[in-house]
Formats: structure tokens, C-alpha cells, sequence
DNA sequence: TCGATACATCGATAGTTACCGATGCATCGA
DNA sequence: TCGATGCATCGGTAACTATCGATGTATCGA
């Protein structure tokens, strides 16, 4: 039996506050939903090159940068690079905007923070 | 062409600092090992069950937990549950430590911080 | 208007991973 | 000593992903 005590009276598949409240009183579990959202954002994260293209970016001037500018540092193709930049963005970590021919992408310091903040071991303090 | 003014002597497949200093007079570029050394423990955090593994260790009763306190909440079948926490521990983000017939992981505090620390966009700074 | 440039998307492929059941290896209690 | 428990590992599978070349779309300059 891998339950030891502290058994809801239903099988559910996900973590509920209830559940959570029961089996650790000591701090509040996240949801599924929350963590499903964090890992969305840390899975961006989770690549060495979409690392480097954030530090690129962040260090360019006037803290935006186009595909241009980041391919030849990166060492992959165009096509790979754009890839990597529209995971970023769908993880809202940073914007694109069009500027004629050129797309400049910009970190979105927010969503940034946001994550430091979830997981600084404050006791672990989610949002 | 792709590079735009900027261009180091030689084809580098990654960034070195005097590329980052070349055309990111602003701030630091991280190297690619450093990229590889954050992505990876990103990469462990870019799973929703390890999140919520972390959120329950974290808000377990002293601070740790063992396998069997785990599967339940998430809901998934043990041998799973090991390789997920085999996951974290492998990329240092919690300590394994047997105890007769349990093994207890706990949360590395430290490497969530400094986590947190390289994506604080103060500067972006890293480490 | 036309060629070049910047970028996204498509299609394909090789490598990775999340998941499970089965199994093996300890440890503990009887 | 033996069965049960807690956990890791193995083998397999389905799903995902990083990468590229080729191609399409829009913008710019001549």
C-alpha cells in the first residue's frame, strides 16, 4: 500500500487543495494547473540555446534584438533560431515585434521574475 | 548575410566572451557552458509532475518526503515517480538519502536560488 | 517593378523522454 | 529464514523536439 493515512474518500488524478490541506499542513501544494504553468515557462528555459539567446538578448543594445543578430553567435541555422525564439515567445518570456524587414524580440523581465519568485525556497512560495 | 558589422576574425560555433564583449558592449553573454549548466536544471523543472513533486516535498511535514508519500498525489504509477525524482536529483535540485526501506529527498534550497538569481533580470545577471 | 533581404513555416529525421509493467535488490518484521 | 514492503532499474512504446534544407511571404532599395 503506497497510501500511508491521509486518504481523500475518492482517487483523483490531480493534487487538490483539499488533499494538499490534509497531507501537509505545513505550507499550501500547488494545483496541477499552477504547475502545469510553471513547467510551460521552465521547459522554454530548458535548452541550452534558448538560455543563450536570452542572455543575448538581454545584453544587446537597448535590450532588444532581431533573428539576425543572434544566428551567427548561436552557430545554428535561421530556420532553427526562429524556432527557438517562437518557443520563448509562446512562453511569454519574450515579445516579438515587426520593424519593417526585421522582427526585434525583447525579454519580458515580468514573466522572468515571476518564475525567480516561484522558485525562491521562501517556503517554496508559488505566485 | 546574416552578420551584420560585428564579426570576429573566425567561425566560432559558440559564444566566447570576446564575441559577447564585441557586440554586447552592455553586459555579459554567458558562455555556453554556463547555458548548459542553467538549461539543464531548467530542463528539470520543465515537467509539471516535477513541479509538483518539488511543491510537495516542500510543503511535506520536516521538509522531505520519500517515494511513497509521492505517487499518491500525483497520481502516477511508482516506477514513474522514481525517474522523475531521479530526474531532480540528477540535476542537483534535491538530495537523496536512504533511510532503511525509504528514501528521502529534500529540496537544494541553494540550487533554486541561484536558479532564481540568473533569471532576476537585474541585468540578466548570471551566477 | 524586380531582385535582395529578413523571417516564418513546412516536411523530414534523428534523438530524447514520459510512461508503464515486469523484475531485481535491499530492508524490515515475524 | 521468509514473506512483504519500498524503491530502482530494465525493456518497450508512443509522443515530443531540435535540427536542417526548401519554400513562402513581406519589406526594402534600386
Amino acid at each position: 500500500m503506497w497510501q500511508t493515512g491521509c486518504m481523500p474518500t475518492m482517487q483523483l488524478p490531480i493534487v487538490t487543495t483539499e488533499f494538499a490541506v490534509c497531507c501537509a499542513p505545513a505550507g499550501e501544494v500547488i494545483t496541477a494547473e499552477e504547475a502545469e504553468q510553471l513547467a510551460r515557462r521552465f521547459k522554454a528555459l530548458g535548452d541550452p540555446t534558448r538560455v543563450r539567446l536570452l542572455s543575448l538578448i538581454a545584453a544587446h543594445d537597448g535590450g532588444e534584438a532581431c533573428i539576425c543578430d543572434l544566428i551567427y553567435p548561436v552557430g545554428l541555422s535561421q530556420p532553427t533560431v526562429s524556432h527557438h525564439m517562437k518557443q520563448l515567445a509562446d512562453a511569454g518570456l519574450v515579445t516579438r515585434e515587426q520593424r519593417g524587414k526585421w522582427a526585434y524580440y525583447r525579454i519580458v523581465n515580468d514573466a522572468l521574475t515571476a518564475l525567480a519568485t516561484a522558485i525562491t525556497p521562501t517556503a517554496q512560495r508559488v505566485r
